[in-house]
Parts: C-alpha cells; sequence; structure tokens
RNA sequence: GCGGACGUGCCGGAGCGGCCAAACGGGACAGGCUUAGGACCUGUUGGCUUAGUGCCUGCGCAGGUUCGAACCCUGCCGUCCGCACCA
C-alpha cells in the first residue's frame, strides 16, 4: 500500500513546488552523509520535517520541503582507498550493502571493484538513498536535490570564499594536527586505532631550556608554573640524546623529541649525541630559580614523551618526589652513578603553591595518605599527580617562593609564567598526543604543526555581532538552546576550514586545498530554489560566476558579464528571492556547536539581513534498544529493514509518539509492534465508519463526544503548529479513538450512523500529516476525491466545544466510580442505590467559594466572606464543609450545575447506572428526605446509600 | 576541566506553584466475549480503611521559601550530551 501512494504522488507531482501567489514555507534538514545504508537515525530528521510539511501544505502553505546530499570530506575518499588498497573487511562490508539491491554475485563484485573511483560509490549510493527516504513517504521535491559534488555546489561555495576572502574572514596561520609521517598526512579520529573510544587529544607542553656550557638542556613540562619548586634534573641514564641546533641555540634532548620538533615546524640540525648517563651529577641553570640544579638519573624519563628530560619539582610532583626518595635512600645508587650521597640527601622540596587540604608539600602529604613508597607503583603515582594537578591548579594560591608571582592564582601564574618563558627565549613549545596513539596502518601518530592552514576567523570585524543579531531574531526551538547557541558564538575562534585531502570544493585562490566539510555546507541551502532551473536552462560551469550569484542571491553585480541572458537571471532571481530565506531548519541537536553555529556565521557574511535564517528547531538522538547504534553493537535499524517490517505509516507513528521531538527516542522492537498493532485497530474502526454511515442530525447524547473531537481538532492544530508532534500524535491517535469508541458505545446503528459520518473525514485529515498512507488509502475507500495529502486541514468549531456537556459526563463517571468503591467498602451486591443530590444552599456555597478562591487562598478572609451572606443561616455546616473545601480545592467540581440541573442529568444517566450496576437507582434531592447519608452530599458529590 | 540537560509509578513518558495517587501509552492481574488463540470490552494495579465517595505516604537525597511545591531556591548524589578541523 505504501508503494502505490508513493508513485501516485510522484506520478502526480503534488510536492513539486514552485513560486507562485501563495504563501510560502520552506523547510530544511540537514542534507545526509553518504554512509551505505541509512537508519532510523537518519529518519528522524527527515520523518518530523515531513509530518510538519505536510501539515501547513494542509494549512495552506506552499511548502518546499527538499534534501541534498553531502559527500564532502574523507570518509567517501576512505573507503575507495581502502577498495583500492583491497581491505578485506571494507570490501566484505560494501559488498554486503551492494547485495542489499543487486543479487548477482558478479554484479555485485563489479560494483564493488568500480568504488575505486570515489565518484562511483557516489553514484552508487545516491539513487538508493532517495528510495530509501522515499520509503517513508517523504513529501519531498526531489527534483531539486543535489551532491556537495555537483558543479552547482562547488561554484555556489567558492563564490562564497571569495566573499570571506573579501571581508577578511579568511586568515592563514599555523596549526597543530594530529599526524602520520608514515602516511605523510593529517590523520582524524576515524583512521587512528580506537579513536572513537579512548580520543586523542592534542597537549601543549612547555619546552624549558636550562642554560649547560654552550648547550642548552630542554625539559618539558604541563605545569609551568611550578618552576620555582624545582630541585633537580631528571635525566635518563641509559638513553643517548641527541644535541642539535636549533636556529642559533644547541639543544640537548630525545631523537624522537628533535623529530617532532621538526614536524612542528622547528628549524632543527642534529650534530651528535650525549648519553644520559655522562649528564649525571653535572649543573645546569633553571629558568626562574636562576640558579645552578644538579642533574639526577630517573629511568622513567620516556624519550618518546616531551623532550625525555624532566625537570623535577618534589613538592607538587609525586613522581619526582618518589625518584628523590629513591635516589636519597640509596647510597649504593648514588655510588652507581658517581653521585655525592651527602650532597644529594641535602635536597628539600620547596613549598611554592598552597592548595585546600594539602598543605605546602602536596606530593609528599598525598604519597604519604596513599601509602606510595616506590616509584614502581605507577598507576598509583598517576592518580595522584591528576589529584593535585586538579586541586592545585583550580584551588591553588602561589607561595612566598615564587617572586613576582607569589599570592597569585595558579591559573594566571601559569599563564603568565609561560608567556614570561617564552618572551624572554627560555622556553619554546612543543605538542604531544595524549596518549600513545597509531593510525590503522600501525604508523605511529604524532602531531605537525601545518603552517599557512587556511582558517575562518570568526573574531574579526563586526562577525560576531551580527552573528548574535540574526540569532536574536530567530526562532530557537526549544528555547533553551538559545543560550547554548549565545556561549558557541563566545568561544569561536578560529576554525581551520581547508584541508590538504578529502572530496569537496577546491579553494579558489589556492587549490591545493580542499575546503573542509563542516564550511562547504553552510549556505547550500541557497541552491534549493535555484539547482533544477540552472539544470532546466542548461547552464555550465563557465555561467556560474560571481556575477551569476551575486545577481541571483543579492540582486546585485553585473548581470551581463556571466553571459546568462538577463531572462534566465531574472527567471533565476525570481524563484530565489520567492523562497529565500528558508523558513524551518529541523536539526540534531549535537549539531549546535558547529554546523549551526557556522550556518548561521555564514548567513551573516554573505546575506543581507532579510535573508538571515527564521527558525532552528531542534531533535534528540535515537536510541536502538536503549543503546548507541552502532554496526559492533549489531543493533542498527535500517529503514529497509522498517519498510519490510513494520511499513511507513508505523515508524511514522511511532517515531512521533515514542517521545518529544527534542527528547532521546528509544527504538524499541516490542513497542513498534504494538504500534503496528494499534494501526491495525484505527484502520479497522475508520473502515467501520466509511462501511456505516448516514446523514442527519446528531443525537443530544453525543454533545459531549463533539465537543471532544471539536477540542481535539483545535489541540492537534495548536500543537502541530508549535511542532509538538507527540502530544498532536497522542491526540490523533489515541485520545480520539478512546473518546470515540466511550462516546458511540450506547448509541443506537442510526445514531453511530450519524457520527461516523460527522467524524471519518475530520479523523482522516487529522491523521494525514501523520500516516499519510493510511489517510490516502481509506480517503480513497471513503469515496473522496483527490489526495488527503493535499486536502484542506480541518477547521475545529469552537462554538460546538461544549464544557459542560464534557463535564456532566465526568460527572456521571465520577458517580460510576464512587459507587463501586462503596461497595467494594460495603462488599455488598447492591439490590438498590439511592443517589442523593446535595442542597440548593451547598451549590451556593460552592460556588460562592469558587469565586472567592479566584481572589485569595485564605481561610480566614473566605470565611467571613461566606458569613456576610444568607449562608450564615447555615453557619454550622458550613464550618464543617469550608475547611475541607479548602484542604483540597480538587474537591470543588469545574462546574457549579446546581440542583435542579444535577438531579436532571442523574436522570439522564439513570438508565445507563442501571444497567451498569444491574440494580435500581433512586434519585432524591437532599433535602427532601430524612435519611442521614443524605446530609453528605455536595454539589458534584451525590450521597450514596447502598442497599 | 568548561558548558548544557536530566532524575516522576512495574516500564516508556506527561505535568513546570493549588483541580495530582499523577495524563497518554505499555505491562501485570481479575472478569467478559470466543471452540481456542488473537483482537475487542469491563474492572484492578502505593499503603491503610468493611457505611464508606476518605485518610496517609509519595515525584533522586537533604534542607529552605510559600497558606500551599513534583513544579521555585540551596547543597549533595547519580545519569546523559557537546567541547571544533570530525561528518
Amino acid at each position: 500500500m505504501d508503494r502505490k501512494w508513493q508513485e501516485a504522488w510522484t506520478k502526480a507531482r503534488i510536492f513539486e513546488a514552485n513560486a507562485n501567489e501563495q504563501e510560502k514555507f520552506f523547510i530544511t534538514i540537514p542534507y545526509p552523509y553518504i554512509s551505505g545504508s541509512l537508519h532510523i537515525g537518519h529518519a528522524r530528521v527527515v520523518t518530523e520535517a515531513d509530518v510538519y510539511a505536510r501539515f501547513l501544505r494542509m494549512k495552506g502553505k506552499n511548502v518546499l520541503f527538499p534534501i541534498a546530499f553531502h559527500i564532502s570530506g574523507t570518509p567517501v575518499l576512505g573507503i575507495s582507498l581502502a577498495i583500492k588498497n583491497k581491505d578485506p573487511q571494507k570490501i566484505d562490508l560494501y559488498k554486503e550493502y551492494v547485495r542489499t539491491y543487486v543479487k548477482n554475485e558478479e554484479e555485485v563484485e563489479r560494483i564493488v571493484a568500480s568504488f575505486e573511483d570515489p565518484q562511483k560509490i557516489v553514484d552508487f549510493f545516491i539513487p538508493k538513498m532517495k528510495d530509501e527516504f522515499s520509503t517513508l513517504g517523504l513529501s519531498v521535491d526531489w527534483r531539486r536535490s543535489f551532491t556537495s559534488g555537483d558543479i552547482e555546489h562547488q561554484k555556489l561555495v567558492e563564490w562564497q570564499f571569495r566573499k570571506y576572502r573579501k571581508s577578511g574572514y579568511l586568515v592563514q596561520g599555523k596549526y597543530p594536527v594530529l599526524y602520520s609521517v608514515a602516511l605523510a598526512n593529517a590523520v582524524g579520529e576515524d583512521d587512528i586505532i580506537d579513536g572513537d573510544l579512548d580520543p586523542v587529544e592534542k597537549q601543549e607542553f612547555v619546552l624549558v631550556k636550562f642554560p649547560f656550557g654552550d648547550q642548552m638542556l630542554v625539559a618539558a613540562t604541563l605545569r609551568p608554573e611550578t618552576l620555582f619548586g624545582q630541585t633537580n634534573v631528571w635525566v635518563n641514564p641509559d638513553v643517548t640524546y641527541s644535541v642539535a641546533q636549533v636556529g642559533k641555540e644547541r639543544w640537548i634532548a630525545s631523537e624522537e623529541c628533535f623529530d617532532k620538533l621538526i614536524l612542528q615546524e622547528y628549524n632543527v640540525t642534529k650534530t651528535g649525541t650525549v648519553k644520559g648517563r655522562d649528564l649525571l651529577g653535572k649543573y645546569c641553570t633553571a629558568p626562574f630559580l636562576e640558579k645552578e640544579i644538579i642533574i639526577l638519573p630517573s629511568k622513567h624519563c620516556d624519550p618518546d614523551r616531551g623532550t625525555g628530560i624532566v625537570t623535577s619539582v618534589p613538592s607538587d610532583a609525586p613522581f619526582d618526589w618518589m625518584s628523590l626518595k629513591t635516589l636519597q635512600d640509596s647510597e649504593d645508587l648514588c655510588t652507581e652513578y658517581h653521585l655525592d650521597h651527602k650532597e644529594i640527601r641535602k635536597i628539600q622540596p620547596i613549598p611554592i603553591i598552597t592548595s585546600k587540604g594539602y598543605g605546602d608539600l602536596p606530593a609528599v602529604t598525598l604519597c604519604q595518605k596513599q601509602g606510595i613508597t616506590s616509584v614502581l607503583q605507577k598507576k598509583e603515582l598517576t592518580e595522584a599527580t591528576q589529584e593535585i594537578y586538579k586541586v592545585g591548579f583550580h584551588t591553588g594560591v602561589m607561595k612566598e617562593t615564587c617572586g613576582q608571582y607569589s599570592g597569585m592564582a595558579t591559573t594566571k601564574a601559569r599563564d603568565e609564567m609561560k608567556a614570561a618563558l617564552l618572551t624572554g627565549k627560555k622556553g619554546a613549545i612543543i605538542f604531544e598526543t595524549s596518549r600513545p596513539a597509531k593510525a590503522r596502518d600501525g604508523s605511529k601518530v604524532v602531531i605537525a604543526v601545518i603552517d599557512k592552514q587556511w582558517f575562518l576567523d570568526f573574531t574579526v570585524g563586526k562577525w560576531k555581532e551580527h552573528a548574535r543579531e540574526a540569532l536574536k531574531k530567530m526562532e530557537v526551538v526549544p528555547e533553551k538552546y538559545r543560550k547554548q547557541f549565545e556561549d558557541t558564538f563566545l568561544w569561536l575562534d578560529k576554525r581551520p576550514c581547508a584541508r590538504r585531502r578529502g572530496l569537496g570544493t577546491k579553494l579558489p585562490f589556492d587549490p591545493r586545498w580542499v575546503i573542509e566539510s563542516l564550511s562547504d555546507s553552510t549556505i547550500y541551502m541557497a541552491l534549493y530554489p535555484l539547482c533544477h532551473l540552472i539544470r532546466q536552462y542548461k547552464l555550465q560551469e563557465k555561467h556560474l560566476t560571481e556575477d551569476f550569484f551575486d545577481y541571483v542571491l543579492l540582486g546585485e553585480g553585473k548581470a551581463d558579464q556571466c553571459g546568462v541572458p538577463r531572462k534566465v537571471l531574472d527567471a533565476l532571481h525570481k524563484e530565489f528571492s520567492y523562497w529565500y530565506p528558508f523558513d524551518h531548519r529541523h536539526t540534531f541537536a549535537a549539531h549546535l556547536s558547529n554546523h549551526l553555529s557556522f550556518m548561521i556565521f555564514a548567513h551573516v557574511a554573505i546575506f543581507s539581513k532579510h535573508q538571515w535564517p527564521k527558525k532552528v528547531t531542534f531533535h534528540g538522538m535515537v536510541l536502538s534498544e536503549g543503546e548507541k547504534m552502532s554496526k559492533s553493537k549489531g543493533n542498527v535499524v535500517t529503514l529497509l529493514e522498517v519498510n519490510e517490517r513494520y511499513g511507513a505509516d508505523t515508524f511514522r507513528a511511532f517515531m512521533c509518539n515514542s517521545t518529544s521531538v527534542e527528547s532521546t527516542c528509544n527504538w524499541e522492537t516490542a513497542e513498534v509492534e504494538k504500534m503496528k498493532n494499534h494501526l491495525g485497530t484505527l484502520c479497522r474502526i475508520l473502515e467501520s465508519c466509511i462501511a456505516h454511515r448516514a446523514t442527519g442530525p446528531l443525537p443530544k447524547s453525543t454533545l459531549s463526544l463533539i465537543s471532544r473531537v471539536e477540542r481535539i481538532t483545535a489541540q492537534a492544530t495548536e500543537k502541530l503548529a508549535a511542532m509538538e508532534l507527540r502530544d498532536y500524535a497522542t491526540l490523533v491517535l489515541f485520545e480520539l479513538m478512546n473518546w470515540y469508541k466511550k462516546g458511540t458505545r450506547k448509541l443506537t446503528r442510526e445514531d453511530l450512523a450519524r457520527v461516523n459520518e460527522y467524524i471519518l473525514t475530520r479523523w482522516l485529515l487529522l491523521l494525514a500529516p501523520l500516516t499519510p498512507h493510511l489517510a490516502e488509502e481509506l480517503w480513497q475507500k471513503a469515496g473522496k476525491k483527490g489526495f488527503i495529502s493535499i486536502a484542506a486541514w480541518p477547521h475545529a468549531d469552537i462554538s460546538k466545544i461544549n464544557a459542560i456537556a464534557e463535564y456532566k459526563e465526568e460527572f456521571i463517571e465520577n458517580i460510576e466510580n464512587d459507587i463501586r468503591t462503596v461497595c467494594r467498602l460495603v462488599n455488598v451486591q447492591p439490590k438498590e442505590i439511592t443517589l442523593f443530590v446535595a442542597d440548593h444552599w451547598k451549590s451556593e456555597l460552592v460556588s460562592l467559594v469558587k469565586d472567592l478562591l479566584k481572589e485569595t487562598h485564605d481561610q480566614k478572609t473566605i470565611f467571613n466572606a461566606v458569613m456576610k451572606t444568607d449562608l450564615r443561616k447555615r453557619g454550622e455546616d458550613v464550618t464543617k464543609i469550608l475547611p475541607a473545601l479548602l484542604k483540597d480545592v480538587g474537591k470543588i467540581p469545574t462546574f457549579v450545575l446546581g440542583q435542579e440541573d444535577e438531579q436532571a442529568t442523574l436522570h439522564d444517566a439513570c438508565a445507563d447506572l442501571e444497567q451498569t450496576f444491574g440494580c435500581n437507582i433512586k434519585i432524591m434531592m437532599a433535602d427532601k428526605t430524612t435519611e442521614q447519608k443524605a446530609r453528605a452530599a455536595l454539589p458534584g458529590k451525590p450521597a450514596i446509600l447502598v442497599r
């Protein structure tokens, strides 16, 4: 059934939107990146956008909902490289993908082999992705689809970057990246073994230079603020260090270190070596202290970490403290290294930082506390180091031993001391990975500094100011994300925007660089109004010049210079002006700090104010059976599976009904099955409505049902307009059904048929955005003309909303429940039930109190006010009732019907109640009986006597 | 570390100062319908309470503000998300 309607829609082209006189609505979602089969994560955003788009279309808007595809970046390239390199895993994986579409094994082989060419991957998967998306029943205008590799897109991006450059937003500079020497390339998280599980970060070490004769001993530290506590320098006695000319200086450091420095834009010439052992016992000059300190042995200096030389701060570094202690406690060890044991024993830790609860010598204190007695307790030492770092760094204050930095917070001292080292040429910077890491080919990952990296500099000029202005005017749903935008805008600084590899658009003025994939996808929505027309008019690459885009998008520039007839340009400009800006972008919340923010920046950089984004909405993530979807867990649910097992409507209904748009959706097969089941029931009910219809006046007993239907219509409309899809779905899938069942239970066949006639169209229309296939099918079965997908959204007849009728129904229901409670408590099968309607004066009292409550909740005030009226005559009773009433205002009925109406309502329901309880039911006025029980009656709560 | 969000019944999840023992959905239990199963219908599903439509306890934990708090404030505990060159 799904396929049938999808084809019918395509054939009738009802979702192809063109500029016209109608009010437009242009909704977009992030174009998906090709990565094999689409799964329910991809499907969430499009489904939600589609429900909304369908609603607005039915509301009479000219809705454009397009989808394009993103192919930029390294992943697609990575696939083709892997296949070129005959990577068996990747080949198998892609064979499997292809097999889902192609049955002939030879053909599968041929297709996968062709993937050596990345374009072939794109060519193969794009149509499949469109098909897979289509199985969801999307109301997408596919004519306007393109990929980020298409020439139209590339030309647009080139135009965008030329604009950036003219505005001074593009700058060049040095930049550290994760790098593999063997691959001679930068590597991303995906390229690193376990890069996703244990991310590799870039750490900045400060190199500290120790004058040592005419050379410099170079140590590396993460904590320059501790340098006043230096007592000695550690070198590894078993390591042979290198000596190298670095600029005008001669440095001593590990060979590995120099290799890294070479990659980090240092001018290094290795000139010789020196054994660690030979440095022991000698002295070098410590920066800040400006005095000689001794060089001592430590086997824990790793030549592949920093420089392989470590400056020792035993007061704050547990490793240093234990190393020092080992040496001090062992005369033999000193003798082995030809050190004067007495001298070594004189070395004392220097207190430098006071931090909460650790005293002056946190390393000493903590080692004692944790029972650390040996340098070999590596794990404990590392933990202790981290703890001191955390506490010392965030709560610490520099002591009087720290010269001009005394009294300063450690965080501040750190920055200032680092700066002092750098400006005084006593220090430098080296980048290290936060953990040892290997690329997928096994090669070591280090950090390289790229020179002349292109950046987008968000801090230039009024860029941020404009972005904030755009944000201010933009609708953000949920509103709580606005603050997150503001915060993001604050820390956005310079962003590298080009790489040396990957698919995408080349920088027009520096074609060695490819524009990075998040930077090339910030204004592509501007192509949706145009792309199919550019193709229709057969415009070529040579036409898509700066002038072309200037004119079509901005209405400025020299229109005659691009070789496109003015008429065509005007047609394009007109279409563009009609649609742009987009009215709504629906996105994953995780995209906020990058894609969405860049999108806003790009728009304010390129477009004028009236073309800035109008609205952004966010959805939550999708879990599968309570867990993140991943191939390794095997819980990825593809759209192909969804289509096979459940069909589009079940998917849509589940997705929208299971959770609110902004929350996490948990896909649980058992729950989805239930939804499928429910839709089956719903379908049967609607079919019986179709089969059994008649025109004619509706009986009085359906007043409340009609009221509810109208109310639900109004609510559904409201919820949809606010994109509160869960509430909408619950209303039309469940509430409407429940009220229908309840409200039609006791109707005659004839009345039922009339209700059916009334409700059927309404119900189908309300369902149409959510379950379009089901709605379309039943619409046709009911003999309605045209597609329900483009039928007019129903108006709620507010005048039929009858709160009193609804209340009366609840009133009777409450009585039923109360009678049941009483019967259960008394434990009798009732033979006769008497209902006593409360006295007239009680209605007066409750009405009065209800009014008074609008003003105050103060018991005294209310009591006094009541006593001023005629009710004073009932003073004693009032004193009894009032406190109870005020204690729980829930007891006060929504409407005070009054004695007459209450009695009449009970009379109307009497027959039903008698049937329900299988006994005779008497209704009496409480003031017309001597029965004690009757005195308990309250408005809305008749007293009940069971016999 | 920085920034943000969340914590409600057997479960998913509403509620965002009074109408809350808590919408809606699901599960479980009991009954009806049925050859049976499914579907469907009815009732029950925190504790106490056998003349009663009530009372008590309860919305992560501990306090506070208020006539009144799941909802506001403070602290604590726990869970999740984002932090850029990655799509």
